[in-house]
DNA sequence: CGATCATTTGATTTATGTCAACTTTTGTGG
DNA sequence: CCACAAAAGTTGACATAAATCAAATGATCG
């Protein structure tokens, strides 16, 4: 179980980037139940329309929040790193209406839904903990509606890359500069509403502004500033300020 | 005040919609104390970055989540209708990312956030009946995500519609038929990036096809039916079938 | 070490944007 | 209630970002 141990000290520690949660709480969370499973590159392990039982939390690895297209083709809507719970929604509405795959080998640890809802029903600020995390990744949703209908490929992209810069740096797993990212340009694709193809000539014109370099799934900020402004990124969406007053209760 | 309680009547009917909130938590949602305010059309009623002391539970019109962009233009990443609370995350996160606008004129209520707050305290099913709803708003979002990825402008104004036309009709103020949408046409490119002048052809592409006729502010749905399947509609991404089990903790 | 998967490249097409004018509707002050 | 200004909608000609198609190369993984 040392195993699983890290892997909730990881959600913890994400969980107090943005919530304010005492020793007790922390205590709580480390003591629910949970079971670690590896999934393979490619393989969905929450199928659109299911009804889940558990959420996911990522531990290492990129999942994703995907939608099916009637002509096959997939739709991704949010990326999962290290840290990141793929569900924490189905807490309050266990229908899911998308799908979760993996996008590279991920290892996640699954913690019972009803185990979970015990532990908000005895530490409310916990819920606020999950549900302020919830607001983070809706805040990150519109960013993209935003960003995929008022800016080009290339901006686009970009704004991509320092959004995980600052994510994965937060989980303290990189730095802005450089920082892994195990998924290939396809996905890219599937995620920015562009084609493989279109993808790949974006990352080459990135590369040569000397922005971003991304090779072997490691990205590498060249000048993070001017990426910063190319993309027109601004982090406050990411909710990661201080938490010092982030708790509902006082 | 007899006029704020019918707009908070309306606010619990659509709570109900999806969560499962006995008589008791009702009354207690009623007695919030709440102001009325009105704001007229291309009015921001939050702007950008501000940090709320209240939410807007939207009572008439349409006011809209809005991102800008560095260059002015604005990007349009969630409507609300009549009975849509515009920033439940705001609950968790009062720093709100992004702004709020009046897109036709709007009457609001307002409800302090302590108020809220406290009222989440001491009624949990309360607290994930927001969580809830705020749930079902990531959704849309995400669909919106994949939609603007993968369908073209014609199909994306179609699910748009017929998003519009599920939720107007949930609240009781319109069929799926037919139901008053008070937005313009340059609003919906805002929402769905496109420009005003290809909305327009979309429009009259559409109604071509004798699927929607949007006219004078009413959207008139002319082949439901015909008109999902060339959308790729489900809605279950809006959460909106029986609560019967929606209580987190039993 | 072969097979699959991922990336790169080039030629061509297409959906949507841009610009600019015009018409219709809506709202407002006299 | 009219007159007029401003906003919204419509149309056409043209430009362009990104898609598509197709093929070659390079990387990964049993």
């Amino acid at each position: 179980m040392v195993d699983t141990d890290q892997a909730v000290d990881l959600f913890i520690r994400r969980l107090l980037l943005r919530s304010n949660l005492n020793l007790h709480e922390q205590e709580a969370i480390r003591s629910l139940p949970r079971i670690s499973v590896r999934v393979h590159a490619r393989r969905d392990f929450v199928l659109p329309g299911a009804t889940v039982d558990h959420v996911s939390l990522v531990v290492a690895g990129v999942a994703a929040r995907f939608d099916l297209m009637r002509d096959g083709s997939r739709a991704i809507a949010q990326f999962f790193v290290a840290g990141d719970v793929c569900d924490l929604p189905s807490l309050v509405a266990p229908r899911a209406g998308w799908g979760l795959t993996a996008l590279s080998q991920v290892q996640l640890v699954q913690i019972p839904l009803d185990a979970l809802r015990r532990l908000v029903s005895a530490y409310p600020e916990i819920g606020a903990a999950f549900w302020r995390d919830s607001a983070a990744d809706a805040g990150v949703l519109a960013k993209w509606v935003g960003n995929m209908g008022r800016k080009d490929a290339k901006a686009r992209v970009a704004h991509l890359f320092c959004e995980m810069a600052v994510r994965i740096e937060a989980t303290g797993l990189g730095t802005r500069e450089r920082f892994a990212l195990d998924i290939t340009q396809e996905q890219i694709g599937d995620a920015m509403g562009l084609t493989p193809v279109h993808i790949n000539r974006t990352l080459m014109a990135l590369r040569e502004d000397n922005l971003i370099f991304l090779h072997s799934h490691v990205v590498e900020v060249i000048d993070w500033e001017r990426l910063v402004s190319f993309a027109g990124f601004d982090e406050v969406f990411l909710l990661l300020d201080q938490p010092e007053n982030a708790r509902m209760a006082t």
